[in-house]
DNA sequence: ATCTTCGTTGCACTCGTGTGCAAGCGTGCA
DNA sequence: TGCACGCTTGCACACGAGTGCAACGAAGAT
């Protein structure tokens, strides 16, 4: 039974008080050489470990950090909270996770994040609503948006570079030789959607194109797919197609050539957004502007806790420009494309 | 500062004692209505809520469960987190969540693991090593396995029953007709490719066919593809394949169609494990074992949770079995399969 | 030899909550 | 009316560790 192991065990055993064993455990703190050796022995041979709960209990710090997902299917949160539990274990945090209810009553989650004293805490989700992340805030813990942002002030956010992703999808498409546009839409209320779209929107009005199809596919496959079905049999087809997240963008892949045996990119083309995984399976080969993962981890992790651990007070906005990955489900300009690091990208 | 409310400041505004407090938010404790209505009233006043690290502490029992997750990249492992999440929250519990280094010193963990006090803790993954489950069973701390087995005494464990999939693969392969056979190992050492490789083996001997091609892919995507160049490049060819999880078996029919050039299922039949979600998608419509993340999460959380709140001693070692679920990533055979529920299922 | 100084140590209090124990109170029965 | 019983309640201690304060000892300075 190594876990039940206390410092007044370890204490006895070297012969000394208690409070030298903590000590002993706490960085910077005063020891003398000899009584640390001793300490430290008596613990190893007791198999001792500061207990977290305890230390937290006084610190006021639990050193965790509570972070709130939505749904895993699209595999960019997957990649995300993969890359978020290895860089906080690294900085010596622990991630507490939370898997928000679609419907989005996230609010059930707050006493619960705030009964376990997390530090700070992450929202994951491009769907979630800002309530949580405002109740969260106004109780004084950091919150990080990963993916959205929200208008309360004093919440940190991290989030692609949407505007200038899209339209870079917009021109990119144009170069491309386009005339019909459509958007296939994620959840209307996401603040990454409504970026993505008016960005796309307004970089083809000023290129003169004012009519873009819209059909809104909810950041769900299915929606994704119905959208396809619905854009991809009318008359007036479109030749160019931008779907807000990859997730979606696969799936209308699918239904465009499967259900309704178009080709792409001959009959459509489609972009994505996001570059996960997925879209550099050789049977989709998906253009699409790039999330950075890691720099989006890197990002959310230091202003979150540069704010726990009181180095900053300000919440920061940061938008993590991405690259639009050039691949072959869209039909390639014939300049503008550049070979970096073995991806082929959009650089006009 | 909601978050700065203790008892103390309940019990003050409420007029009673901070024990009232605390019998208030403890079901089953001896406490008047009128009291209780007091103690409420002022703790919603206060926006109080129980120190849960607190009560941690006193209780002995931190509700906390680790989860140690190997890599994200296959689709069943965010779906199963995702559902654990969600069970555990149901139940009352919440989820600490450890990414284990790919080369597997995820010993490095334990320690962790035993200063957050976690109840409890999962394994999910194939290829973690057991020497954290012996450690954490040694230390007191019930284990459960998802995904693999290991000798040691005392763990729990869930799996599909690979030996029943495997072998419905192999019957299915030979009802489909084929003849020569290959399997696409996953990490050697795991117990869930043991047992599937042995299986599907053992069952082609018994119908008389001995030599079964191998190749490792050490369940990743490049191993898979790898995989791939070398087995449909020779000259005596198979025409069916079993990879060891749809995360291979995807980028197996990938580098088939891309890369070779080949048909599925008229060149070569591609079987997986798993059933994931990109198995449904029409681009690869692959034919696989259904590995039921759902049951698996309810029997895990069970068996772990009957340990915790000692309604059980014993490990428990569950093998859920599974659906082979036929799609067109391998040639069907003329008989044996049935429409259940919408899907098309092998039922020799 | 005496005083000062600095590093080290232990005492005791603290964090916020759960709970055994005994006292308090009200009620029902004889 | 008196007694016993049961439900409530508060006191006090416990959980395991961090830390300010004062005392202690050794070493250096005068």
């Amino acid at each position: 039974m190594a876990g039940r192991v206390t410092s007044v065990d370890v204490a006895a055993r070297a012969g000394v008080s208690r409070s030298a064993v903590s000590r002993c455990f706490t960085p910077g703190a005063s020891i003398a050489p000899e009584t640390r050796r001793k300490v430290t022995e008596a613990a190893k041979a007791l198999g001792y470990r500061p207990n977290a709960i305890a230390r937290s209990l006084i610190a006021g710090r639990s050193r965790m950090i509570a972070v709130v997902v939505g749904y895993m299917q699209n595999q960019f949160y997957p990649d995300l909270l993969d890359r978020l539990a290895r860089e906080l274990q690294a900085r010596g945090y622990h991630l507490l996770l939370f898997a928000a209810s679609p419907e989005g009553d996230s609010d059930a989650l707050f006493p619960q994040i705030l009964a376990y004293q997390a530090d700070g805490i992450i929202l994951a989700s491009a769907t979630l609503s800002s309530a949580l992340a405002d109740e969260c805030n106004a109780a004084g813990i950091p919150v990080v948006l990963i993916n959205r942002t929200t208008d309360g002030t004093g919440v940190s956010s991290v989030t692609a570079d949407n505007v200038n992703g899209a339209r870079a999808v917009a021109d990119f498409l144009l170069a491309g030789g386009h005339r019909r546009f459509a958007y296939v839409a994620g959840t209307a209320a996401s603040s990454t959607n409504q970026d993505r779209e008016a960005a796309f929107r307004g970089r083809l009005a000023e290129a003169g194109i004012g009519e873009v199809l819209r059909e809104d596919g909810g950041y769900s496959q299915e929606g994704a797919a119905e959208a396809a079905r619905r854009l991809l049999t009318r008359r007036d087809r479109p030749d160019a197609v931008f779907c807000a997240n990859d997730h979606m963008a696969i799936a209308f892949m699918d239904a465009a050539r499967h259900a309704l045996g178009l080709r792409i990119p001959q009959d459509v083309s489609v972009v994505g957004y996001d570059d996960v995984g997925p879209a550099r399976w050789p049977s989709y080969a998906l253009t699409s502007v790039e999330q950075p993962v890691e720099a989006m981890v890197d990002i959310a992790a230091s202003a979150l806790l540069d704010r726990i651990e009181g180095r900053e007070t300000a919440a920061r906005i940061a938008r993590v420009p991405g690259a639009l990955v050039v691949r072959s489900s869209a039909r390639r300009p014939a300049a503008g494309i550049m070979t970096i690091d073995g991806r082929d990208v959009w650089t006009p």
